[in-house]
DNA sequence: ACACAAGCGGACTGGGCAGTCCACTTCGTG
DNA sequence: CACGAAGTGGACTGCCCAGTCCGCTTGTGT
């Protein structure tokens, strides 16, 4: 597996990105046809790289988890954990809604780190007294994928509003 | 369009009751194939009845959809407007829950009527002062679907008092 | 009992998809 | 520049699916 050469370099990210724009537009029941087309490659060129469409699901899903991953230390520095709960939640939510298809591709993957951040978050938002104890980490995350993923683009804020409600302390 | 012969009406029948189950199962992606071979049943025999594989989706999404009216209107016979709109959703969403894949095929035809129950039910609520009233019926329908549909079987409960908690007025 | 329409299902078609193959092109190195 | 390895894409395979066709079977009215 040694380095790649200039010009293939150079199709690889044009077809992860030209994947990411597919998959956030269709999902990924898109075709690899359609995302070959959008990266100017011949539809061989993806199974070079990957051996499956799943393995460029997964590559997609873990390029666009490194974002959320950002995301969630950001909020992690945040001392008022309320506060970082909630801005994690809507910044995830915001990626989400702007390109919904992805959210399926990232969560076949998951990568363990951004679960424990998010679970820190969650944790610690307990203990502040600002989220409610019946729930759990994973409780929360479907919550708020439910929410969005499942609203037209002029409801989503809304719902998730009414969610963020909901997990607030009784 | 003369009456069936008898046969025909059981293979119908059978059919239908397929359908739901197979639908219920794997969701309106399920194969006719699939849906002939439990009925016991040649697939031609499908598309003698339903022109298209959409319109038997539609057809069992119509038979459910009876289910859903019943439980609306006993909910509108309820003077207590909360926990009328409350018990419906509870109905609802445990029928959903039973049958996962059905969601998908009913809220493919939505009936006006059930609509209009449901409205009905929304506006009530927030009359009696148990409903926030910035959410509209076709929020809370979205907010109860994505709270059962993303859910694993054992915590569909907690979302839906989750979303409920969040629908009260503040 | 018989005739015939209504119903039937297996075999077929056509289209879309993931994944493979191979003759050709392009890059990088000596 | 020239040459081998790395890369490429169009053509191909095999699979699954919705929808059609047609010769055979079965229910029903007389």
């Amino acid at each position: 597996m040694s380095p790649l050469r200039a010009d293939a370099e150079r199709n690889l990210r044009r077809l992860l990105d030209a994947a990411a724009e597919v998959f956030a537009e269709h999902g990924p029941e898109a075709s690899v046809d359609e995302i070959a087309r959008r990266a100017g490659v011949g539809h061989a060129t993806v199974f070079r790289r990957f051996a499956t469409k799943d393995e460029l699901i997964a590559a997609v899903g873990q390029e666009r988890i490194r974002t959320l991953l950002a995301l969630a230390e950001q909020a992690l520095a945040n001392p008022d954990a309320g506060q970082a709960l909630t801005s994690f939640v809507w910044g995830i939510a915001e990626l989400h809604a702007r390109e919904r298809g992805l959210h399926e591709c990232i969560s076949r993957c998951e990568g363990q780190e951004l679960h424990r951040a998010a679970a820190e978050l969650v944790r610690r938002a307990q203990a502040a007294g600002e989220l409610r104890t019946d729930v759990t980490p994973e409780d929360v995350e479907a919550l708020v994928g439910a929410a969005v993923k499942s609203s037209p683009p002029d409801r989503w804020r809304q719902h998730l509003t009414v969610v963020l409600d909901g997990l607030k302390p009784r």
